[in-house]
RNA sequence: GGGCGAUUGGCUCAGCGGGAGAGCGCCUCGUUCACACCGAGGAGGUCACUGGUUCGAUCCCAGUAUCGCCCACCA
């Protein structure tokens, strides 16, 4: 119990010397490391697994900081927690990462083989992969290292496999040829969510098919396309059934120009007869829709792209790229008087492969699909009958209109560091899909694919526990308890650990089999101005940079505070600022209470020994407690810190400490030491809110003042005291002490300029046992001999007169006293109305009612006395 | 093209049927013995617009305008 000498405590909070020191005690502890065999409730969140590849940037510090105070508050609530950390081995980014270092010794992966090129990835995690670990110790982020998991561990991968067996023999995994999104860059297959659209310039273009001259009106058809260059691969021409202006065409032919091929003219319910000129060139090995058009129709399909979009259909335009191949084309058109209108600009919607932003090309392929439709519905009925609820409750539709409408996934990527496909093929074209403690017929060859990332990821929250064996870590901790996440990945991710984990946990009972039973959505961070932030507009905050320079628990205060469920952060240097200075301001608070003695009481406070104001803190103080536990259930992070920053900041440190002052200098031993208890338990209690958003310093200054071992195994406040008389009794002090300041203020006394006072009916009000201390609040000297009142004024049922010959500005003073009149008489005649109104008395609750008149009583008695004031002053003495 | 949300003081945001709030910024005063990363006081808003419901609307409903986000295979 030896407790720092408090003289020692510097007069400025330094982050810097206290963070490291505090982090490795705290994982030297084993604070953060739970129990699978504890007796206690378990509460469990899992991380969403940051990208191997990847930084600390600032959305991780606002997920982290939310995590990392839902899990704080719960440990010292006493539960079995586990913050489960890890990484997601981010298939695509992580290979191009290597692939680029590669690049540099001028090689490819295809120099080194698979086998070599997945030894060098796995070389490049060990050396430089991972760096977000170790910034996560500098935010504070309570997690438990030795559970420590990544998507390629062997553990995961046995689920990845066990999984795809599962899902393979339940039909729910199949291999098919379709139309896919195609990075003809990462030569790889996308899935839909891989794939970012934006609407660029691009150019339709009227084409004439069939014969030009004298045939044309007969057997010709003019299509709109912006991918003319895709024409190569036509092998249809499509219109709608019911448009009478190509009827006579359709079941004929037209020539296909440029190519000599002749292609069938159909009819089909896809074309809109509104759009273009209502005739859809088809080009089904090119386009999702054509695709679908083809099948229907049984069209051909040509293939006229290879895998890096370079134009393979013989003739002028092969070896073409297929951007350089669309003006060749045009260029060969209009030559032949082709293209009857001129191109004209047209802004339309095109894909772009979310990890270089190369423009995707669609592509007809082999791949492997999951088939979701059954894993969706269930994944949509776990939230619709509230096993899992979003938060905030808007979710849901966003949530629902995703899984009610999901296309089958495309989980096979052209890659080679990721899961592979287990899945072998025989001699004779045999398919089997081999088990994780299964051999695969000798001879057999894999599918050389490997699995999308999501893959992995979707299995995160028992995958990580040790699934599929059945492990004390996932009987104890499974379903976890919240997922906190950004609402921009709660289709990418989130919908998808729905329809795992209910699969996976199929056997359990319904409530038990879903991976969380809350998710809890937060916003993104933005600038000062709500603009998103990103590299070109250099807007961008580095979290590690605001650690350095205000602190980490300034950094998740300025976060947590901005977090209000569902919506966007705004966040900039001066509210980081402003928070570095509310953890000063605690420094500052703890250093008075230990330089005045203050200390933890052994035994509870009883309220008969203590003062008004302790009573009226403490009071106070349970309020905040309950508000607070309340707020967290409802992740109201940002008012929560809004509730404890000015409880801490206006009633702490500007009402009680100052209150606090004058028991403290009293002298009398029996007040001084009650006031000391009370303003130890307070702040104490008050560290203990303050740590799961601030864990830094509230540790700090709790083990300093209690000379205990940690604040994050100290148990959560349920402090329960209210005192309405405290309350009223101080809140009528603070009143009264304000209207003075303000009358001060408005005579141009100087703050610190003492003066003569006599507080007139005093006594007998309750405001009597508080004199002490309003005057030593508003530095007012006693009435001494000879004193002469030169100004009062009157509050809360005293009056105030002051000594203060010569400092009054009699004109300001009565301009002042004008205002608050007019103030007064337009509330008066606000409330009157109000009471007027009949049908209001007879309609309205009495509650109201009453409040009304007191509003209008109180309003009246203004009005009196500032009206005896001013006319005091105009037939009065003038100083 | 669908869906969702927003519009409150200079900025970012709370509030959401009965007296307009916070932080930062701004103005005035202050070297009062925890803190100038401070203290005291103050200015500043017809709560986007138009209608409706109600005794009463910033709050509920409808429409309008502007902005934002998500989803989407109209060539």
């Amino acid at each position: 119990m030896s407790r720092p000498d408090p003289i020692e405590l510097p007069s400025q909070y330094a982050p810097s010397e206290v963070e490291g020191p505090r982090y490795e005690r705290w994982e030297k502890a084993g604070y953060f490391v739970a129990d699978a065999y504890s007796a206690a409730p378990a509460y469990c969140i899992v991380i969403p697994p940051p990208n191997v590849t990847g930084f600390l940037h600032i959305g991780h510090a606002l997920n982290h900081t939310l995590i990392d105070a839902l899990v704080r508050r719960r440990r010292m609530q006493g539960y079995n927690t586990l913050w489960l950390p890890g990484m997601d081995h981010a298939g695509i980014a992580t290979q191009n990462v290597v692939e680029r270092e590669l690049a540099k010794e001028g090689l490819s992966r295809h120099d080194l083989g698979r086998e070599a090129f997945v030894e060098r990835v796995w070389q490049w995690k060990a050396e430089s992969g991972g760096k977000i670990l170790g910034q996560m110790r500098r935010l504070g982020d309570s997690v438990d290292w030795s559970r420590e998991r990544f998507t390629m561990d062997e553990g995961l991968s046995r689920a990845v496999q066990t999984i795809f067996k599962q899902l393979f023999d339940d039909g729910l995994i199949y291999r098919a040829e379709r139309i896919i999104n195609w990075c003809p860059r990462c030569l790889t297959a996308l899935s839909d969510i891989e794939v970012d659209h934006s609407d660029d310039e691009g150019e339709l273009i009227s084409i004439r098919y069939g014969g030009v001259g004298e045939d044309q009106a007969n057997d010709s058809i003019v299509v709109a396309t912006t991918r003319p260059e895709t024409m190569l691969g036509d092998t249809a021409v499509a219109v709608h059934p019911d448009d009478a202006r190509y009827t006579r065409l359709v079941g004929k032919t037209v020539e296909l120009p440029l190519t000599g091929r002749r292609i069938p003219v159909i009819a089909d319910d896809h074309v809109d007869p509104s759009f273009g000129t209502g005739a859809v060139k088809v080009t089904p090995a090119h386009d999702p829709n054509d695709f679908e058009i083809g099948r229907r129709h049984d069209l051909p399909s040509l293939t006229i792209l290879d895998e890096h979009g370079v134009i393979t259909a013989h003739g002028p335009f092969q070896g073409l790229d297929r951007f350089e191949a669309r003006p060749a084309v045009v260029a060969a058109l209009r030559e032949q008087g082709r293209i009857v209108s001129e191109v004209r600009p047209y802004l339309h919607a095109v894909g772009h492969c979310s990890r270089c932003s190369t423009t995707v090309e669609p592509r007809q392929s082999l791949q492997w699909f999951v088939r979701v439709a059954p894993l969706a519905k269930a994944a949509g009925d776990a939230v619709r009958d509230g096993r899992v609820r979003l938060h905030p409750p808007e979710m849901n539709a966003r949530y629902f209109a995703w899984v009610d409408d999901m296309h089958d996934w495309c989980i096979s990527r052209q890659l080679w560091w990721g899961h592979r496909i287990p899945v072998f093929y025989g001699p004779d074209g045999e398919v089997c899909c081999v088990g994780p403690d299964e051999q695969p017929p000798a001879g057999w060859h894999q599918d050389p694919d490997v699995l999308d990332t999501w893959f992995s990821s979707a299995l995160w929250p028992f995958s990580t526990l040790g699934w599929p064996d059945d492990t004390p870590d996932l009987r104890a901790f499974y379903p976890t308890s919240v997922l906190v996440t950004g609402y921009d990945i709660l289709f990418f991710w989130v919908a998808r650990m729905m329809m795992f984990g209910l699969y996976a946990m199929r056997g359990a009972e319904p409530a038990d089999a879903v991976p969380f039973r809350v998710v809890a959505l937060h916003g993104l961070v933005r600038d000062q101005f709500g603009k998103k932030m990103s590299k070109s507009r250099g807007n961008t905050v580095d979290p590690l940079d605001w650690v350095d320079r205000f602190g980490a628990d300034a950094t998740r205060f300025t976060l947590a505070r901005g977090a209000n469920p569902g919506a966007d952060v705004a966040i900039s240097e001066e509210w980081a600022a402003g928070s570095r200075n509310f953890c000063n301001k605690l420094w500052n608070a703890v250093r008075f209470a230990l330089l005045n003695g203050a200390h933890v009481p052994a035994a509870p406070l009883s309220a008969d020994t203590l003062s008004v104001p302790d009573r009226w803190i403490l009071s106070r103080l349970s309020a905040v407690i309950s508000d607070v536990d309340e707020l967290f259930e409802a992740f109201e992070f940002g008012k929560i810190c809004d509730i404890l920053y000015h409880f801490a900041w206006d009633e702490v440190c500007d009402w009680y400490l100052e209150l606090a002052k004058v028991p403290l200098a009293s002298g009398d031993p029996q007040v001084a030491g009650t006031t000391r208890q009370a303003l130890g338990f307070v702040l104490d209690r008050l560290l203990r809110l303050l740590h799961p958003v601030m864990p830094f310093v509230t540790e700090e200054l709790w083990t300093a003042l209690t000379g205990e071992e940690s604040v994050t195994v100290a148990s959560w406040p349920a402090f329960r005291q209210p005192d309405p008389v405290a309350e009223a009794e101080i809140s009528s002090v603070m009143r009264l002490v304000t209207e003075v300041r303000r009358f001060r203020s408005d005579q141009g006394l100087r703050p610190g300029q003492r003066v003569a006072a006599r507080l007139v009916g005093v006594e007998g009000s309750p405001l009597a046992r508080h004199e002490q201390s309003i005057r030593s609040l508003l530095r007012l000297d006693p009435p001494a001999d000879g004193f002469a009142a030169s100004a009062s004024l009157a509050a809360e049922g005293i009056a105030v007169e002051l000594d203060v010959a010569g400092a009054i500005d009699v004109a300001a003073e009565r301009r002042r006293l004008e205002k608050d009149l007019a103030a007064a008489r337009s509330e008066a005649e606000q409330a009157a109305r109000k009471l007027d109104n009949a049908e209001f008395t007879a309609k309205a609750p009495a509650e109201v009612v009453a409040k009304t008149r007191r509003r209008l009583e109180a309003a009246g008695s203004d009005i009196t006395r500032l009206e005896q004031r001013l006319a005091a002053m105009q037939g009065g003495p003038s100083t």
